[in-house]
DNA sequence: ACCGTGTTGTTGACGTGTCCTCAAAATATG
DNA sequence: CATATTTTGAGGACACGTCAACAACACGGT
């Protein structure tokens, strides 16, 4: 292998930039949830499929594939959920593996309170600063990224 | 407070791949270091302004500044990284309180080995995909989301 | 029916990140 | 000088994420 290709100064000011934004972004979302609604951004995350769900029922395979996690990762948050009573884990009639997740009333009152506070948020600090060519423009540069990544994983 | 201002259509699908992203290229990142060089994220994060001060000596505050960090998760990092032996800490002479951290000759080693490969996959998933005016945009665009988000914390 | 293979979910160990508290030392204030 | 206040770092408690191992089940082909 050659010499290395480094980055340069604008480039490394870029990726700094990048590195900054998800920290604060991440953390400030995450101390607004939890300052507002007592939920922690991962409660969130399974939260939302589960309240779009027919009887806020899903079974843990599919809430896995919506919100894009490892299965250990889910089992592990949903075992903290259902020791805060968000959710209740039932088994699963079609397929004795399965596990059933479903949304607790307390679970679903949680989160119909969290979600208009959260996307105000997210408005705040991610599309209010942009126009709306400037977003069109950033979907373009996500997707390249997001197929790059995708390659790196094959 | 009146009606929630929703993410229309455009806005929900640029959100996901935001937080898409950033999951993948975090992970795909870490993974890529630990395999190639046996070193996180956190231990690399540390590493580089090591390297880059005089001795490799550098005070807790000031790598603190560097990186961001909080004070806890600092301390804690820094003690697990001294029982990995990537780094020792000293006492300082100038304040009494204050804890120098110093780079080891196997810290060294480590992050020579390790910045060639990480920068190679940096660009590989984040800069080769985009074209010069691309980054130009890139840059303005995060520079306006970092304002928002910095005055969010106020 | 049987066997091999893939899928699903759980568990334990470990590294990580945040919150909170504590103690020591430096610094500001009266 | 004496007394707050702030700064610095350590450390415990807890939530979170990844990895590897495991058990139970589904499904295919024979």
């Amino acid at each position: 292998m050659g010499e290395a290709r480094w980055l340069d100064e604008q480039e490394a000011r870029v990726w700094k930039m990048y590195r900054d934004l998800r920290r604060d972004l991440q953390s400030a979302q995450d101390r607004q949830l939890l300052r507002d609604s007592g939920l922690s951004g991962a409660d969130y995350a399974l939260l939302v499929p589960l309240s779009e769900a027919p009887d806020g029922l899903l079974r843990s395979r599919e809430l896995g594939r919506e919100v894009g996690w490892e299965r250990s990762r889910l089992s592990h948050q949903i075992i903290r959920m259902e020791k805060r009573g968000l959710v209740t884990r039932e088994s699963c009639a079609d397929d004795a593996r399965g596990a059933m997740v479903r949304l607790t009333v307390s679970g679903r009152t949680a989160i119909e309170a969290a979600a208009p506070l959260h996307v105000e948020t997210v408005r705040r600090c991610f599309f209010d600063p942009l126009t709306s060519q400037e977003v069109d423009a950033l979907e373009s540069l996500i997707g390249k990224m997001l197929d790059a990544v995708g390659r790196e994983q094959e």
